[in-house]
DNA sequence: CGGAAACTTGAGAGCCATCAACCAGTGTGG
DNA sequence: CCACACTGGTTGATGGCTCTCAAGTTTCCG
């Protein structure tokens, strides 16, 4: 039996040690903004203007909404720690899992344009977050070039993300392709690569993936009979990386 | 027989007639970016500095590639006539169609955090663009707050895109969503919101939307029999609004 | 006019959703 | 401490939506 030591998304966050301590700002490496900034190598002056406009809030307690679709939007934020699950729900009350976002990422870019949120946001376990208004936020980057470029990027990397799993595919190439770009995007953030919690439920997964719920448990179980992964619960190992890639290749790509 | 006189996209763009008159910088209302200049009231002077960054190239015959995949990004492109289609090739050859780019739609913007095309480009028809240096145009947007705005709306916006059809919905349900999203998209730029020609093949749009051209023939055909629409070859006619939203509520929402 | 491409139509198969039942873990209250 | 409900997950059987394959038709264009 595998012993069950805290790992990844479970245990703290590896870059976030030392971001409270108010006056360092190289530090707070998990806020995608900071880093970029440090990145760049800017006068101190402008770090602290930015790192004046960070606002750390939650916790969010598993299961609590961060906004609703339809709220006025004034800020975006920085997941810091924790998951963040975004949805819809149609009329019906079906929901649509749109995606995760972990530590390190960024959510409510898509509300820019309306002003309003388009989708809802809930935490998925305990989730900390860094808020940053956006007005001051635009207001900065047009005196810092960096900051600019640095969120036309991430503007421009959330419109590729979405279509990667907006092709036709087999239930088994969008679940292989789902546990490596968890896998890649963990390990830009500092946690193993090979292992890893799924923060969110098989119901979660199988909504994003378009499948249902039943179909996702039996293609974890196949996996993990062809010796693909190891998965207890929620704690996943990717065992076969190459043969997952091999699977998800039509929708990776590269 | 309803005659067949030349509508929609197959004609001149209704805002473009002027665009060529170099000086007045009022008309080329095709362009998104003038556009919101305009809307903006800016002085005179920034108008200039935009509408110098403006080159205007093609036109592209039907089927001519505009970019491919990997190439190096330095200027994104707003479609001034035609339609340009976006897509992926896996290895394997397979075509996955990201999307259609209508007159007023901007190209490219996907490519910015990567500095290479993730998707390639080609012609449907006969397209001419408005071509927009990245890096002068984020030069000038530092100084023009509403350019920049304008920027990070634009790039909001196709965040949103791709989750529209993101869902799993009956095909029905997707080709309905299709029809009333083109129409709503012509609509803006001041083309006819019921009617309207196809410039895309059946194959391409079955692609889009993840279903098999026979598909989207029969489901064609249905919609026509039961008076939804009204088609010959390209040529399309919403006949009931009503029922074609009510059909793609869950996908269109609002 | 001829050939290719696009589109349509039909028949059969397969993947996956649906339905239903069962199991495991968790928290609650008697 | 245990019965109980409840949520999340698993497993099995069945059916349907859509894909695939195949052939026919129309349109387009050299």
């Amino acid at each position: 039996m595998r012993p069950l030591e805290p790992i990844g998304p479970g245990g703290p966050s590896p870059n976030a040690a030392s971001s409270d301590d108010g006056d360092d700002y190289t530090f707070c490496t998990t806020c995608a903004f900071s880093h970029a900034c440090l990145s760049e190598g800017y006068a101190k002056q402008d770090l602290a203007a930015l790192h004046v406009l960070v606002e750390h809030i939650g916790p969010f307690p598993p299961g609590r909404p961060i906004f609703k679709k339809g709220d006025a939007f004034n800020a975006i934020a920085a997941v810091r720690a924790g998951t963040v699950k975004t949805f819809i729900l149609d009329d019906a009350g079906n929901e649509q899992v749109l995606g995760f976002h972990l530590p390190g990422e960024v959510i409510g870019l898509d509300a820019i344009h309306s002003s309003r949120f388009p989708c809802s946001a809930v935490a998925l376990d305990t989730v900390t977050l860094c808020r940053l208004s956006f007005p001051k936020l635009s207001l900065l980057a047009a005196r810092m070039p960096g900051l600019q470029q640095q969120l036309f990027r991430l503007l421009s990397q959330d419109i590729g993300k979405s279509n990667l799993l907006a092709g036709d595919s087999s239930s088994e190439q969008r679940l292989a392709a789902f546990l490596l770009l968890l896998s890649a995007r963990y390990a830009a953030r500092g946690f193993s690569p090979s292992r890893f919690l799924l923060t969110m439920s098989r119901t979660d997964i199988a909504n994003h993936l378009r499948l249902a719920p039943e179909t996702v448990s039996r293609i974890i179980r196949r996996f993990s009979s062809e010796g693909l992964i190891d998965i207890r619960q929620r704690d996943v190992q990717l065992l076969d990386r190459e043969r997952l890639a091999a699977m998800a290749r039509p929708i990776l790509r590269d």
